[in-house]
DNA sequence: ATTTTGTGATTGAACGTTCATTCAGTCATT
DNA sequence: AATGACTGAATGAACGTTCAATCACAAAAT
């Protein structure tokens, strides 16, 4: 009981490192087997087929970040200190999982993600929309539609991951500008 | 010597409008060919391979991205009109070229964006980095990195675009927001 | 305590399909 | 007659998926 459950997050793992390195067509299920250390037909009791094993990945990643961000969340906190945290925690996460950052990104505009999906509960962003509609109950930031928040907040961490890994060798200092961005978003959304 | 430039354009053509509706794996070359008008070997007298076509499709995105945006900015305007200018046309071309946004967005994320793709020159980035420099230089902005802007800024209406396609149906109120985070961006780059 | 039986996971070779790519032959133009 | 684009059936490699056989292990029977 314990070792299938430990099987099962074997090959999720596996093809999340595969996918982030090669994308979805690079990955044969072959080689997400060996490198899962389990036989192709393994991975077929676990999973239907190759697109149930992809959207399966999908539904652990956005487990994964929820549980990440909703951890660290204390709702008790002024909403300006929890929207500076949300921001650094989703960053953290996105830094120390790059297999996820990268997975996610390649997902989101996959025809993969389709309507079905997209329509589906999700708690991670549930959990991101409950916590902007928070702020805007409470009269901290302007009432816009939680749903809007939620993508714009973290499509520009998205972002900004993505341009710190890029630019890492490049260019150090950037590192203070990035930061800024937070604050430009936070002035922009706050009520004064 | 006409014909063929309009033939190559119609296999691009063909190839954007696949991948954006079913992604790189899902639109073979056969298909790509059938839409195109053309024999499958065709498509090999114009490309080495696949992968050459879609890296095709990236630099004739990009071209056509940045004519659409710098045929309409005027130097000569104040640098806040040429900003919202700038958001405005990125924001419109992807509007009436669904299928060049769905492929970029694609495309940038994927394993076909190498390394090698992305130090290569790039019509496009270079003009919007230009863009931001100049406004730095007129004081207009924050000396920030104009590349961390141009990626700031471009990722937002690549956002914001896909955001609309989304709800479209669902919230028709959500143009006004969305319009509204130009200006949040603008307050958080310009200078005082 | 030992053997037998049953259950369900695991294996990996084999299958059928799909796809990118080729190329001998055809067509169009000069 | 010559050149070069064009065709589309043929090729072979790669892939997702299947399944008969094997294995691991626990429950039942002796």
């Amino acid at each position: 009981m314990h070792s299938l459950l430990d099987k099962k997050k074997c090959i999720v793992q596996s093809a999340l490192d595969l996918i982030q390195e090669n994308g979805f067509h690079a990955s044969p299920v072959s080689l997400v087997a060996k490198n899962a250390g389990v036989a192709a037909g393994t991975i077929y009791t676990y999973f239907e087929n190759k697109e149930a094993l992809i959207i399966g990945i999908y539904e652990y990643v956005v487990e994964e970040i929820k549980k990440y961000v909703s951890e660290r969340d204390d709702p008790s906190l002024p909403f300006k200190d929890r929207f500076y945290t949300y921001w650094k925690n989703l960053t953290d996460f996105y830094e120390l999982n790059p297999s996820i950052h990268g997975f996610y990104d390649q997902f989101i505009k996959s025809p993969f993600n389709s309507d079905e999906i997209q329509s589906k509960p999700n708690v991670w962003h549930d959990f991101a929309c409950e916590f902007f509609e928070s702020g805007i109950k409470q009269g901290k930031i302007k009432a816009l539609n939680p749903i809007v928040l939620s993508i714009l907040v973290n499509s520009n961490v998205n972002s900004i991951v993505r341009i710190k890994q890029n630019f890492k060798k490049k260019l150090s200092q950037n590192k203070m500008e990035l930061d800024e961005i937070s604050h430009l978003i936070w002035d922009g959304i706050k009520v004064d």
